[in-house]
DNA sequence: CCGAATCCATTACGATACTG
DNA sequence: CAGTATCGTAATGGATTCGG
């Protein structure tokens, strides 16, 4: 039987393609995944918890990057009115199921990491002598 | 039987992530993936063609995203010592099976794209009425 | 406590011109 | 033809300061 034909191939450059760059853009940034990663095991926390336990993150990037999730439905802010102010950032089931959308990658990687690395050293090499 | 934990938990973060970050960025980049794309239908594409094909990159992107592409073993390169030259690009097992891994962001997309624009049209009215 | 605003260094990338 | 080199602009992201 014929294999499959990757759907990628009439996704990219379709009609929903400019969407697609949109998702390609909203997971491929320094830090989204990990916040996907920190909110799916502990499910809701804190604006300081998260920057703890994301750790090495500022907080102008946090927040930038915590709005854009919120737009996108992958997480859902909960204010507590109350003084000082109390945060709350609980993950959708959106922001679940793209965490695991995004597991094809991490297969792929634990897959072929030594085939990427031996390819990157051949080529290193190559490069170095003149 | 227990369902999957996604594996995303354990890698982000692990000391395997700092290559997962190298992956990431390399198919995350504007380019690389819709060479991957016109270069599975075509297997193997001189400069100029791929060029034609891409639609909108400059020369100067289709060299580094190629450049990148081959150290990390995703496409070969060919160059027939001829003048004028001749050069050509062929992609790897390694490339086509990266382009695989990533299709279920794109089911992701496909099958979740009403959901995330819905709650973007909310957040953006509600942060338009001030 | 949460986050907006400002400043600054670094990088990304398109346009253009040049070369073997 | 297949690049490299240079330039200018725009976007990225950290550090810091300020405010409700």
């Amino acid at each position: 039987m014929d294999t499959v034909r990757s759907p990628y191939t009439e996704i990219l450059k379709s009609p929903g393609w400019e969407f697609g760059r949109e998702i390609l853009d909203l997971i491929a940034d320094k830090w989204t995944l990990l916040v996907i990663e920190v909110l799916s095991e502990a499910r809701e926390l804190r604006f300081t918890r998260l920057e703890e336990q994301i750790g090495g993150i500022s907080q102008k990037m946090l927040t930038k990057t915590l709005r854009q999730m919120e737009r996108y439905g992958l997480v859902t802010r909960i204010v507590h009115p109350v003084i000082p102010p109390h945060v709350d950032y609980r993950i959708t089931e959106l922001g679940e199921s793209l965490g695991e959308a995004v597991c094809g990658i991490w297969e792929w990687k634990e897959a072929n990491q030594e085939r990427v690395t031996a390819a990157r050293n051949a080529y290193d090499a190559r490069a170095s002598r003149k």
